[in-house]
DNA sequence: GAATTAAATGAACGCTTGTTTTATTAGCTG
DNA sequence: CAGCTAATAAAACAAGCGTTCATTTAATTC
């Protein structure tokens, strides 16, 4: 046999990338053979190789694509608002969103780092800085202002990143919590850590 | 040649945990192989097999050392003082402090559980579980007592076990902050998430 | 309807993997 | 110093790995 009836190159792609995020993130990177992730797109290994050099390209292209996704919802997302709480309500309600949507692919980005090539990691490195960068910068205008309490930057960044990331780790749609009242707690809670105050008219 | 000059089984047993902790943190256990733990120790890759059945014995051993090390570490340092806001900050300075130690292995225990079979895998959260009850057990007292504030008593021992554990991900012990500073200003942070009151003489 | 391109197969390649088997030596015991 | 056992080396094993190659078939173009 050879080409397949119906077989469409853009379709199958699709199916290669769902496939791999889907297997990557729940047995890891090289856990998961070229192999597998064939027979799930149902498809013999070589095929692969039409649409991705190699393996590595493959999880770098999945990784890729999910940071640029994440900061392209952040950029859709981001209020004119000045107002630093109402920005950082406005980070971590996206952050949460998203990362529920997407847990597998953030399951991959955050895990699988350790098996990307020098240059592709600090690729991948530099689009993750961007965005924690927002938060930065929205703590520090918080401090400056007064409106938020933040003992240093750097370290209160990545504590609320982490917090709001790990959700992906126990959190399951349709279980005890809605997505609406898990983004609402974690916002309470991220609005404590940082002592926000309100808005006050003056 | 065989057996060399100066061998002694137990060095080599624990030379043996100690490389493979190493590897496995950076490489990630499907990615390291047998030959170069070997390697590391100084020793043929057949040598591991006197002391560790398998791979993924080795794994599991390292696992279930590290988890029973971590309780063993909470037990010796709670406090007799019933007090929530007392105990939570206990936990908080127990588990950073112990995290910080201990980053390689915790890094094997929270990143390699997928390579575990199904009964190790449930041996090793069983432990987990165990001592995160504790947290929630604080947690619950303290929301009872209103000296915390607590919307949710899962979600947010996960929350606080998801911040305090990112510590491992960027803190290098000698660069910027010591671990008395970190450990002081994630105390800090943990009080004010949960709405710490501080204990009134009444 | 012939020629061309796109999509996929199936077999094979060279290597590496975790593990086992066998043989050999070091150090201890009496 | 003979005998024993613990500790290791060395070599081999079958299985599986990522990847390549020549080939075949489906769809498109002219």
């Amino acid at each position: 046999m050879a080409r397949t009836t119906g077989s469409d190159g853009g379709r199958t792609e699709a199916a290669i990338r769902e496939a791999a995020v889907d297997l990557f993130a729940r047995r890891g990177y090289e856990a998961v053979t070229t192999r597998q992730i064939a027979a799930a797109v149902g498809v013999q290994a070589a095929a692969l190789y039409r649409y991705f050099p190699t393996k590595e390209d493959l999880l770098f292209d999945l990784m890729r694509r999910h940071m640029e996704a994440l900061i392209a919802s952040w950029e859709a997302k981001r209020p004119d608002d000045p107002d630093p709480v109402a920005r950082l309500s406005a980070f971590v309600d996206n952050h949460i969103r998203f990362h529920v949507e997407r847990r597998h692919s953030t399951h991959v980005s955050n895990m699988e780092l350790r098996s990307l090539s020098k240059e592709r990691l600090s690729q991948v490195l530099r689009l993750r800085t961007a965005y924690e960068k927002e938060l930065r910068a929205i703590l520090r205008d918080g401090a400056e202002s007064r409106r938020l309490t933040v003992d240093d930057v750097g370290l209160t960044a990545m504590a609320i990143i982490q917090m709001i990331t790990g959700v992906i780790v126990w959190f399951r749609p349709g279980e005890r919590l809605s997505v609406e009242e898990v983004a609402r707690t974690y916002l309470a809670m991220t609005l404590r850590l940082t002592a926000a105050q309100e808005a006050r008219e003056n």
